[in-house]
DNA sequence: TAGGCTTATCATAAGCGTGTGATGAGAAAA
DNA sequence: TTTTCTCATCACACGCTTATGATAAGCCTA
């Protein structure tokens, strides 16, 4: 992901910014309001992390002004008071989060990705490949072993969901959220049935098999 | 980690349970505020999730009443109401975060992280290694000598115990209650048997035996 | 409207995980 | 040594999870 910073305290913001880094994503980092309010609108950020306390400018009147500029960046807003009133005023005016400091740098983290779960990525990764699977998220199309394979839609869906991830085990809670869009159990095996019939297409034909099933939670490629 | 929920709706319940289970964690569901004013100071929760409208008790008042008990879990609550005032007076009372329904399991889970992450006591390391053994808390996969070991959930829980205490004696009592979540003795050769069956994965197929047998308590690993 | 494709549900079967009790091995106590 | 107790292991049975095929409903296209 792609974040901007805007920290008019310098060690904060290097420390933000080394941390985005080493989980390997990218930053920028301005100190100055006036400067946040340029590049936002204009650079693809992911996300924005917002220091409440800027010399010139109040934060959450800064953020208001991006709202208004229907800038639509998930925003945190970093503030050093505790109080309830102060984590409302940012919420109203248009954030998505606050985190008090101080804070870890894991838990900021760890609420950028939850945001961005929310939030559709701007940049994700098009072509994605499992040894001879390779999947297209440009134009749909899914090969192996140079052989083109022809999926439906929801069985499309469940290869990507499982490549994105691949090495970890997507839950059936997971498939069930992000490919049926399910915020319950259907309580019928309707994941089962559609893994089935993916991998009548995608590992039957083959002789290696690449998707695995995880007793208890799901299923895991590679 | 092991978590309360507290939710009336009985499918919303299950489907949480059932979402952390599949994540490799374990979770008691409740669908009173009453058993659940019972249940929290009771037992050793790492997490509590909470709805807003229960019948009975406004869920807010139960925080209340929790945190009045002097009980320090981290509460999430959850709430059908997204308008500012309902999220101040949940926090208010003494919640540490909020989700608006309809949420994404997902997200409600890395909100869960990041509480646990934030709070020091629970001393939890995602990498356990003894010698050439090693188990992944995040990907619930274990290794020895490099080769991958295809373990049942109840015996990677009790390895996964073990591991967290390498160097102590594990007593049975001990085992039975985090693993089974029995607080009582159930008068059989059960945790032998796992213990039998977990050794023959990773002691038997190589030279050096790891778990040892304490006589009268229980096991030692390392 | 008919036909084909996609998708959901159900029934069934296979497979795996788990709990129990029996049996035997080995350590500690007498 | 003998006795007693604890622990390890095994086989079996039960139940839950998962895989798969049949069927039916829905949707798009010609």
């Amino acid at each position: 992901m792609h974040v901007l910073i805007v920290e008019d305290d310098l060690e904060t913001g290097q420390f933000l910014l080394r941390g985005l880094q080493e989980c390997g994503d990218t930053a920028e980092h301005v100190s100055a309001v006036d400067e946040a309010l340029l590049q936002a609108p204009q650079k693809r950020f992911d996300a924005i992390v917002f220091d409440r306390l800027l010399p010139g400018m109040d934060g959450i009147d800064a953020v208001r002004v991006l709202r208004e500029a229907n800038v639509k960046t998930p925003i945190i807003m970093l503030t050093a008071l505790s109080g309830i009133d102060d984590r409302v005023a940012g919420l109203d005016a248009g954030a998505d989060d606050y985190m008090v400091k101080p804070f870890a740098f894991t838990e900021l983290y760890a609420r950028l990705q939850a945001l961005l779960r929310r939030q559709p990525l701007a940049a994700e990764q098009t072509m994605l490949q499992v040894l001879d699977l390779s999947l297209d998220r440009t134009t749909q199309v899914v090969t192996r072993a140079g052989h083109n394979l022809d999926l439906a839609r929801r069985e499309y869906k469940i290869l990507e969901l499982l490549m994105q991830h691949m090495g970890q085990v997507v839950t059936r809670t997971m498939l069930l959220e992000r490919v049926w869009g399910y915020g319950f159990d259907p309580r019928t095996s309707i994941v089962q049935t559609h893994v089935s019939r993916l991998r009548s297409k995608v590992d039957k034909p083959f002789d290696t098999e690449l998707i695995k099933t995880v007793r208890g939670s799901g299923y895991v490629i590679g």
